[in-house]
DNA sequence: TTCAAAATCAATCATTTTCATTCAAAAACA
DNA sequence: TGTTTTTGAATGAAAATGATTGATTTTGAA
């Protein structure tokens, strides 16, 4: 058997089973301990394998986990909560959208893996639903500076092509008389046709950004559901329960 | 037995085995070892075959796109001196289109606070011109795991809307008979549409590229001029001469 | 926990296989 | 005929392999 089959032959077999003990190499192969040994390791140098004690296991493509510090600061404890609630709404087989955002980009991880066709207007999302093995669609349009979210006619004139099982939106601003709202006008058009084009929508906000409001309004509330925390104003909630769902996701 | 017997009896035995022992090609054919050597040799410099130690591997034209990480770290220098040389033919006011791929990659650098917009359907693209402060315009599209490149009739709408002053497509072939080429044919086809769409279009290629031919045209070679380095073949370019504009920047 | 047996490991060496190079014989050619 | 190309055999170098060693790690029982 040549090396190179060999090499092969250990791959198929780890991404069957993800990890193996070397005495089943050795079965499968057909090599002495020392050849396959000396497989590892050069498997492990191309960087494809990750050896362990008695075997190996394959090394996942996924990009290095953002550090710690990274986390807490990019998606606050509450952010994750809220994304988290949000993600439980995703069934296999959904198309959804998923709105630039920094809250909404806190749902991936908990998508991963699933059988969903994700459509983003967000620079930041696209690489992390791609690491987490969606089937990711892009709009196209223009890329803004600062929150480099896909805007304009070219955004406008790709989201008019899908439809959805469900929006997750982003906002600024979620007021009882104004409604959801968001600085950029160009963002809240193209917010407004996602929501058109969906069956559902969900607007992700944490307490801070409840009660206020923001230069371009995106829909009044009835016209989705929204997710916020315990941390938000008990008042507040429930005056905004008297035009819409509410979902309140559990305190730290 | 016929050298041209031969070849073909250790071509077909290849695609059956994808790999074979020497030996094994030697019971086959009849001929020494030494002939199937000098067979294989030749074979190999026909860039049909692939040598590994103990015999050989078919050249497959489809998948086997090298990574993202792997395409820009080799020949980063000659990249770099075809890009530069590519960036020097945009001028303020122009739009230009920007291929997906990592030679054209590293013309953005070069385009720093010019005065241009730019369209592109890769997504590592696209932070790099944002970063560089170029109006950047995305097509849309289902996002291609590998390159990252944006495609499909997403992506196909989107360049509708656009018209180019000059379009820099990557490429992974580069043949006489064949013309421009790439594994990919959803790339291909996005690469023949900005052709279509651009008063100019420069194919970037190092060295390696030329000769090549993979799975999906692109375009023929009169259709669009191909810069290129000095490590090329003399005779290679002189060749290619015949049919389209070739620059030829210097080598290291 | 501690200890000893078992398993796994890296390092080394001798053997086998494969390789490129060379050269002379054979074949093809003109 | 003489010349060029192709071929096969021989050589030593290079690479791959399998077995052995002793060190290290894991396991399981006390």
């Amino acid at each position: 058997m040549l090396t190179f089959e060999r090499h092969q032959a250990i791959l198929a077999r780890l991404n069957e089973v993800k990890v193996v003990k070397l005495s089943e190499l050795v079965d499968v192969t057909g090599a002495s301990e020392s050849t396959i040994r000396r497989d590892l390791t050069d498997l492990e140098q191309q960087n494809k394998i990750k050896r362990v004690h008695g075997g190996a296991s394959l090394v996942t493509r996924r990009k290095d986990e953002p550090s710690l510090l990274e986390k807490s600061t990019k998606y606050a404890e509450e952010k994750q909560r809220i994304a988290k609630e949000a993600a439980r709404l995703v069934r296999d087989g959904d198309t959804i959208y998923i709105d630039a955002g920094s809250t909404t980009q806190a749902m991936i991880p908990f998508l991963r893996d699933k059988d969903i066709i994700v459509v983003t207007n967000g620079l930041n999302i696209i690489t992390d639903l791609v690491d987490a093995n969606l089937k990711t669609y892009v709009l196209g349009g223009y890329v803004k500076t600062g929150t480099r979210a896909f805007v304009g006619a070219g955004a406008l004139q790709s989201i008019q092509s899908y439809q959805f099982d469900i929006a997750f939106l982003g906002t600024n601003g979620v007021d009882e008389e104004v409604g959801f709202s968001t600085p950029d006008p160009e963002e809240a058009l193209i917010k407004q046709h996602a929501i058109h084009r969906s069956t559902q929508t969900y607007v992700l906000a944490d307490h801070t950004k409840l009660g206020d409001v923001t230069f371009s309004k995106v829909a009044d509330l009835h016209e989705a559901a929204l997710i916020t925390s315990e941390k938000a104003n008990h008042d507040m909630i429930e005056q905004l329960e008297k035009q819409t769902t509410v979902k309140v996701v559990a305190g730290s």
